[in-house]
DNA sequence: TATTGTTATACTCTATAACTATA
DNA sequence: TATAGTTATAGAGTATAACAATA
């Protein structure tokens, strides 16, 4: 039985590829692409997007979350943190309150909205994960994770 | 001899993650960040964009290429594909000459400056690809490579 | 001096809606 | 009617620079 040809050229047979598909970041974008989009839309009757809900998620297993320890974590940087943190802190999902201990950080904590949305979220993603991942053996998944675990931490540092 | 414990708790110790990292698309959301950010920096004394030297790629390779193409390829809507396409066109990089057998498209052809910007842009993607994946074996970075191309050729229609 | 949070601003990538011109 | 391209607009996610308050 002939392996069934799985590559990027088939979606336009006529192109000439030129080695692109041999770059790895291409192959990553459009996969995150495809993740992106397709859960941005399942979230959006709840008003979240995928990288609120994942702060959601965090706040809720960790009350009184530090910003700074949010950017540690996703890896971004803390203004871009609090945007994501205003967003939720004005749709009501989640509460700042000021450490009594440092004046100058923050503790994060849901709201009873928030964590209602953070459930229905969380079912939103797992039907989705569930949706684009079902073609995959259940040793192709944990290759994936332990993959990009090792890329994510075997990094060079930024500078 | 112990295997070394590779996952993202390591990062932030003391956070419960709540298995948040069993979440695939944040992980490929990471990874791609972690691409695309360096390899923005190492592009940007050259003026391009990673996707736009994606199609400056494909441009060079199949001279004449129609945006329609473009857009098939890379799986993204036509006015984005044109808003790569613009600022290609107005840096000198690409020009567009309509067709003669269907005046509706346009082909894509690359001049001398976008010929020279792909070449040393070629070169900075080999050495951020091999910097970010230098860890990984070959085993790893064809198992990689063949499971994202199945979750993108294998994921459900969009709606 | 160092850390936490914040504000202002800008850039990349993506989308939808609505349009023109051509087939 | 359908296709190729375009324009306008918006939204998600990211960054840097500069600042205030606190440690």
């Amino acid at each position: 039985m002939a392996t069934a040809v799985i590559n990027r050229q088939s979606v336009v047979p006529e192109l000439d590829l030129d080695d692109l598909d041999s770059v790895l970041g291409l192959h990553i974008g459009t996969v995150n692409t495809l993740f992106v989009t397709r859960l941005e839309k399942r979230l959006d009757t709840m008003s979240v997007t995928p990288k609120q809900v994942a702060i959601l998620w965090l706040v809720n297993a960790n009350p009184g979350l530090k910003q700074t320890d949010l950017s540690k974590f996703f890896q971004i940087e803390r203004p871009t943190v609090h945007q994501f943190v205003r967003q939720l802190i004005k749709n009501g999902f989640v509460v700042n309150e000021p450490s009594k201990l440092d004046r100058r950080a923050g503790g994060l904590w849901l709201t009873d909205e928030g964590r209602e949305v953070l459930a229905r979220s969380r079912l939103a993603i797992a039907e989705h994960e569930m949706e684009l991942t079902s073609k995959l053996t259940a040793r192709e998944k944990s290759e994936l994770f332990r993959i990009l675990m090792k890329l994510y931490l075997t990094a060079p540092a930024k500078d």
